[in-house]
RNA sequence: CGGGAUGUAGCGCAGUUGGUAGCGCGCCUGCUUUGGGAGCAGGAUGUCGCAGGUUCGAAUCCUGUCAUUCCGACCA
């Protein structure tokens, strides 16, 4: 007993207090610590293993649609920063400025990117003559820097990892195919490598990107309630392309203008994880990005034999599996313990008794549930739990925004939902941003987006009853 | 950027009216243990966040500053 109330001092419950379950579960499952640099932190080797499997599922997935990786600069000067007006409004409150070169003081002082528009616009006016060269599909992993006030590890850090792709296109069709093209990479790969349900949809002028003619979104409603946006995807229609002399010349032989898009996703998608599938336990990590997949737990393992097998049996679900052996000699429930609290799907444990019958015992992280298998079986059972758990993890997350999803039609009772629950309310909106002013005022709710799938009915404008058609999922936001 | 809280050993925390720093866990060594965070014995570990100031003397009082955290406003 006396144990059991160690392990719940680890954690703050979530029920407790969200925030403070989120911040412990990033520091005591390894993940970030803190630098000495406010809103920047150290992706400790665990957090930053996640960080890859993500990429490297991504990179794949868009390599396949025809994306090539480039390298930009960090440093933006400040009269190309300039050259977009809207863009630069939207970001100018919150970049960080180089001034000082050694110690003579630049003649004109470098922004550090906070997003690459402005660069890849630069670089395509040089690069780009004829049809022929187009499109341009390009994208980068980087970090980028935006000098938040409020930080949180993985969900606002002034300096944070991501991908940004930036693509050149001879028709406005084109570009609109290509940013559609990537939200659906984006909301596949939540649903069925993360096991974090989305929605897909259309951001209001109000919430799009600056500089971008339309923005869509996949959204995911974490466990509290709160909205988070997982990935977004921007058309820019020919607007950078203007500023920056973007031409090409066509068939017809006449200069036209390209088209062009953006898209990002961020280390942000680490704080999705935790907060759509965390538990009281600690970090639940979905198999297709956790840095072990199963960890073997050998019990009793000073007896004669038992490492050993262990071993055996590590080797072999090495090779269908990332996984790992801990023969430290912390005892096996501290093992537990901390596996849990770092969200390894899969644990095996193998003892003396288990050995003796041929078998092991595999624990979910997901639901607890253990199963005693034979040996003989390993190489066809574990696959399949790996893919059950993302699965469930994908029902569960489902169940929880299904509970959480309102519909109202009246703004008292959209008010009174809004103040009494977490999660998204489904309502009709006329399209005014006076009256998304003025929800957020009343209600304190933001549009998180439009969803795709549930456009083409109408009702009345949840805010000033006018006749409406917009569908609009509203909510607060990570 | 506003409001609250915090900063002392790796982690969590004590430290009273100012007098030169302590507890638990962890760590190291040894023995016994090992199927849900093991036990006993011995041992190591500190610019008291940082910079000034007051004082014979500051972890303690004052000023500033930096960071963390929570709640707002702004944003991925």
């Amino acid at each position: 007993m006396a144990n059991e109330k160690k392990m719940v001092e680890q954690i703050t419950s979530m029920d407790d207090d969200f925030a403070q379950w989120y911040t412990d579960i990033v520091k005591k499952a390894d993940l970030i610590d803190y630098s000495s640099v406010k809103g920047c932190m150290i992706i400790r080797p665990y957090g930053y293993a996640i960080w890859e499997n993500i990429q490297k599922l991504l990179d794949k997935r868009f390599k396949e649609t025809g994306v090539e990786n480039v390298y930009m600069p960090m440093f933006i000067p400040e009269s190309l920063l300039n050259k977009e007006k809207d863009h630069v409004k939207g970001f100018a409150p919150e970049v960080a400025w180089v001034t000082y070169g050694g110690s003579e003081k630049l003649s004109e002082r470098l922004c550090v990117r906070p997003t690459s528009e402005t660069l890849f616009c630069e670089h395509y006016a040089n690069i780009i003559r004829s049809y022929r060269d187009l499109p341009k599909i390009y994208n980068q992993w980087c970090s980028v820097v935006r000098w938040e006030k409020t930080t949180r590890p993985f969900l606002r850090s002034r300096e944070f990892l991501w991908q940004e792709g930036h693509t050149m296109h001879a028709t406005a069709e084109e570009a609109e195919n290509e940013a559609l093209l990537m939200l659906n990479v984006y909301a596949d790969f939540f649903e069925k490598e993360l096991g974090i349900p989305v929605i897909k949809g259309k951001k209001t002028d109000k919430e799009k990107f600056a500089g971008a003619k339309a923005t869509y979104t996949v959204e995911a409603l974490m466990h509290d309630g709160k909205a988070l946006q997982g990935g977004t995807s921007h058309n820019f229609g020919d607007g950078f392309a203007r500023a920056f002399g973007i031409q090409y010349l066509d068939k017809d032989n006449s200069l036209k203008y390209c088209s062009q898009t953006s898209w990002g996703v961020s280390t942000r998608i680490i704080g999705a994880i935790i907060m759509t599938h965390g538990d009281d336990r600690g970090l639940v990590l979905p198999p297709a990005i956790a840095p072990y997949q199963i960890v073997v737990v050998p019990c009793a393992q000073h007896k004669p034999g038992v490492i050993e097998k262990a071993t055996e049996v590590y080797d072999r679900i090495s090779k269908i599996s990332r996984a790992k052996i801990d023969i430290s000699d912390n005892s096996p429930g501290w093992k537990y313990a901390e596996y849990e609290m770092k969200g390894v799907p899969l644990r095996l444990e193998i003892g003396p008794r288990d050995i003796e019958a041929n078998q092991c015992v595999l624990v979910r992280r997901d639901n607890g549930e253990k199963l005693t298998v034979s040996l003989d079986e390993l190489e066809k059972i574990i696959p399949e739990m790996l893919a059950d758990i993302t699965k469930q993890l994908f029902s569960k997350a489902l169940e929880n925004r299904k509970n959480r999803t309102y519909t109202e039609t009246d703004l008292d009772s959209f008010i009174k939902t809004a103040k009494e629950k977490s999660g998204y309310i489904r309502a009709y909106w006329c399209g005014d941003t006076e009256c998304e002013l003025r929800l957020k005022e009343l209600a304190d709710v933001t549009s998180r987006c439009m969803p795709f799938d549930e456009q083409g009915g109408e009702g009345r404008c949840i805010c000033c009853g006018k006749k409406a058609d917009k569908l609009v999922y509203w909510g607060k936001a990570y």
